[in-house]
Formats: structure tokens, sequence, C-alpha cells
RNA sequence: GUGGUUGUAGCUCAGUUGGUUAGAGCGUCGGUUUGUGGUACCGAAAGUCGUGGGUUCGAGCCCCAUCUUCCACCCCA
């Protein structure tokens, strides 16, 4: 049998492990400069904890998990009969694989309320499974390195969320990253004005292409999906959203004056990029983009998105916003959450892309000890244990196999030292120490070794 | 979920209009004086051509199905 692992999934080598980790600790790092706490939640949930929680689409695409035994047995025969997919899922299997960390997330917290202290911060960085068709950047499992706040309504999260975004952007050396940031309240706005709640998907969508097909054709995709003329005319601003932020915010606040939400996600939008702007941002570039319509089941007031560097054919490498009611959900009722997410498998590539990685050290050893026997091992073995005690990473070739072949596995390793003991050296109770850079080599007692090894 | 694309040694790929025993480079292993690596030279192993059917005297090449890869939708990190 080909060995194989499920489509959307991979495997790591040491390198790309060594870079992940350089990755999520640069994230780890400024999550708690920030001031979050990490958690972790189970890989899987309750299949109602997930289920109904990202719409339909997100339905589709959670893994769910077979119940244990016969589990045919106690499920409906007619379903079974109708081959009704959909309600025999829901008798067959009770659990499911985590999604995202968001309402996981929700699910804690509501479940520990009286644990927690609030406002509490916390960040998680675990993988996640969706049941999607794989692409470039997009897995059936991958990692989420999230950070939310919980339990206040303060847009200085906000402030503080864009700020981070450009921390960890900047310390990756992933420059010229653009954090488009949106406020629900503006698209309920504008769906006020065109007079047409259910047609604000496909009216953002319609708009996302202005750069792509033109003014033109989107006005006929909107016009196809049923928005009319009038409406289009009411909101003919958003076609030239080509100035500077405040222009934009402006332009913004004109149009949606009549829609008293629409004025205050304008309000809350001009204060988070006045703030941000003020405080300054490192190497990120802020900008408003109201066709960001993402999360759109559950986010109330600001809406992220991070678009990688231009250049770089890569989806977002990070997304988030706010929630007013998400704990509601599981009876918990005014709680405000606001946080984000990094991408991580997605930004590995961008930096790959980039040549961004700086030359990682992979674990190995500094030193290794050529093997000639069983006496000559022990020997080795003495000095190697005094090495370890001292934090110095050593290792004995396992075989006495050929010198050749012993050496050859030293320079693959690009292990820098190769210590030689045989006979001569036992009887004078010394070791050969040679670099394998400049391939000098000495005789040495053990204090020396160690000394030269340090 | 819809439409398209890809699949030949461990890796990167050749393989002409279907015609005998399917090739290369890199890597692996062995050798070129049995205690000294990187370079060089010599040699070897390794593929039921993604899988399963079909057409044909004959299929890596044509047809169907399926899996995988990548891409565009959809959605998203």
């Amino acid at each position: 049998m080909k060995p194989s692992i499920p489509k959307g999934t991979r495997d790591f080598s040491p390198t790309e492990v060594a870079n992940r980790t350089y990755i999520i600790n640069t994230i780890k790092t400024a999550f708690e400069t920030f001031g979050f706490q990490p958690i972790e939640t189970p890989s899987f949930e309750n299949s109602d904890t997930l289920m109904g929680k990202y719409g339909d689409e997100g339905d589709r695409l959670i893994f769910k998990i077979l119940n244990s035994g016969d589990f045919l047995a106690k499920a409906d025969d007619k379903l079974i009969q109708e081959k009704d997919s959909l309600k025999l899922t829901s008798q067959i299997s009770e659990k499911a694989l985590r999604y995202d960390l968001t309402v996981p997330f929700a699910r804690y917290v509501v479940q520990h309320q009286n644990e927690i202290t609030f406002p509490f911060k916390r960040y998680q960085v675990q993988p996640v499974w969706r049941a999607d068709r794989p692409q470039k950047g997009r897995f059936r499992e991958f990692y989420q390195c999230d950070a939310d706040v919980v339990g206040s309504q303060s847009l200085w999260q906000e402030v503080e969320f864009i700020q981070l975004y450009d921390t960890v952007f900047t310390k990756l050396g992933l420059s010229e990253t653009t954090i488009k940031i949106n406020n629900r309240k503006i698209l309920s706005g504008i769906a006020e004005v065109i007079g047409a709640q259910d047609k604000l998907i496909d009216f953002t969508v319609a708009l996302d292409k202005l750069d792509k097909i033109g003014q033109q054709k989107v006005q006929e995709e909107m016009l196809s999906k049923g928005i009319t003329e009038e409406a289009i005319e009411k909101v003919q601003p958003l076609f030239s959203f080509n100035g500077t932020n405040s222009e934009n915010l402006d332009a913004l606040a004109l149009m949606l004056a009549t829609s008293e939400e629409g004025t205050k996600g304008v309000e809350e939008l001009r204060f988070v990029i006045n703030t941000v702007t003020n405080l300054g941002l490192q190497s990120a570039n802020l900008e408003v983009d109201v066709t960001l319509a993402r999360g759109l089941n559950y986010y109330t007031g600001a809406i992220f998105e991070v678009a990688a560097p231009k250049g770089v054919k890569m989806g977002s490498i990070g997304g988030g916003g706010r929630y007013d009611d998400l704990t509601g959900i599981f009876g918990m009722k005014d709680v405000s959450g606001v946080g984000i997410s990094f991408g991580l498998d997605r930004i590995y590539l961008v930096l790959e892309e980039l040549g961004l990685f700086k030359s990682v050290d992979l674990p190995k050893p500094k030193v290794l000890f050529v093997n000639f026997g069983e006496n000559e091992a022990l020997y080795s073995m003495k000095a190697i244990s005094k090495l370890r005690a001292k934090g110095i990473k050593s290792e004995l070739f396992p075989d006495a196999a050929k010198m050749k072949k012993q050496m050859n596995y030293a320079n693959k390793r690009e292990i820098e030292f190769v210590v030689i003991v045989g006979s001569q050296e036992i009887d004078n109770e010394v070791y050969t120490l040679k670099n394998m850079i400049s391939g000098e080599q000495t005789k040495c007692s053990l204090s020396e070794l160690i000394n030269e090894l340090h």
C-alpha cells in the first residue's frame, strides 16, 4: 500500500516546524505583550455547540464525527430509506471537529463565567478543521492564532487590535500589509439606504468587483440582482471611493445621514481610524473597505481583514471583528466581544514567497562522537553525559560503522564538531576534537573539551 | 458544492503520430589501501507509468470512472 495523507492535510519537516515555531512564538510574544492569556479547548465539540453558528455554508464545512458503536441501530429507519443526509447526520453524529476558535471560546466564557475576571483577554493557538476544497493557502487542517477580549464595549480594543496586527507583521518583517476595516453598522446603513436588507450581500459582493470589472459591469450586476436604479443612485459615492480614509468617511457620513445606525457606524469607524492614525503604525496600512462583509453572521461592529503585501497572491492572512452577542447563543446576554485571528499557514506561505525566513537553527547536536566499537563507545558516553549535563547537545553515532559513513552523517546534519575516540585516545585519556568547518583537529582533555564546546 | 487542471523511480522531470526489455539529473547505497567528511571517478539498487475498468493484435500515450494536485467560483485563515 502506498502511504498517503488525507487531502488538504500536510506533513511538516524539521525545517518547516522550526519556521512555524518561529512565527507562533512571534505571535504569542506579541499577544502576551498586549496582555492576553492563553487557553486551550478540545479539538472536537458537541455538534450543537458548532452547528448553526457559521451559516448554512459553515454547517456544510464542519467535519462531523461518527458516533461510536453500532450507530445505525439507533437511527431512524425512515431517514435511512429516504437518504436524508441532513437529518440523519444529527442522529449518527453528536460531535464535530472545531471549525474556528471563536465559537469554542464563547462556549468557554459562558461555561467558566464564574471563574473569569472581566474584561477577559485570552489568546489561543490551535488547529481548526474545515471540509473545504483545498487550494493554495487553503487547507482542511490549519492553525489559527486568535486573540479576543470579552466584557468591554470600548473602542480602544479595536484600536489595540490594529496595533497588535501591526506589531506582529512588523516583527515578522512583513511590511506593507493592508489592514482593511469596516463596520457592520455601516453595512446595515447602506442596506437601509438602498431599501433592501436582504440584498446587502449581493450588493457588497458586486461592489467588491469594482476595480476588476469596472463601474458599468458592477451596476449591471446589481440591477440583475434586483437592486433598483434609484438605490444605486443613492449610494453613488461608493463608486468613487478612492480618497483618503478621512475623505471616504466624510462621503460615507453624508450618504448615510438619514440612517441612525449607519451614522453610528461611521462615527465608530472614524474614532478608530483617527486614533490609530494619531498613534501611528509601524509598517501596516490602514484602509476603509466598505466591501468587507465577512462573518456577517455574528459581527455587529468593526470588521477586520488583513491582506498580504501587494504582489503576493494570497487570500486574507488575518481577520476579525466585534460581536456584541456571541455568548448570547449560550445563554449569557450583553457580553460584548471583539477579536482578531492570524492565519499561521498563509503567513508561512507569504514569508516563504518573500524570502523572509531568517535562517532558523534546527535542533541539532553541536558535537558527534565517532563510534569505533563497544569500549570506545563506553568511553565516549562518559564524556557525552558530562557534556549533556552542561547543556551541550551531544550525540554518539549509534553503530560502529565505517568512519567515512559517520563523517558523512556529521556533514549532512551540519554538525560543527566531531570527536574521535579510538584506542590511542583511551590509552592517553584524551579526545581528538575535529572542527568540521575548518578541518582542524586537536587532542584535548575532557575539561578542555567542555571549554571548547561550551 | 459547481467548472476546469494535474499525476511517470525518494525528488525534479523527459518519453516523439499507441509498437519489443520505460529514460535523465539529483538523491540513496556500494567501491576507488581496513582511524578522517565536503570535490572527482566507477558501479548498483530503485517504477505493476495515481488507482480500477474499457478500446486494441498491442496502451505511459486513446475512452470511462475514481482518488490526488493546482486554479476559478463559493466561502474563508
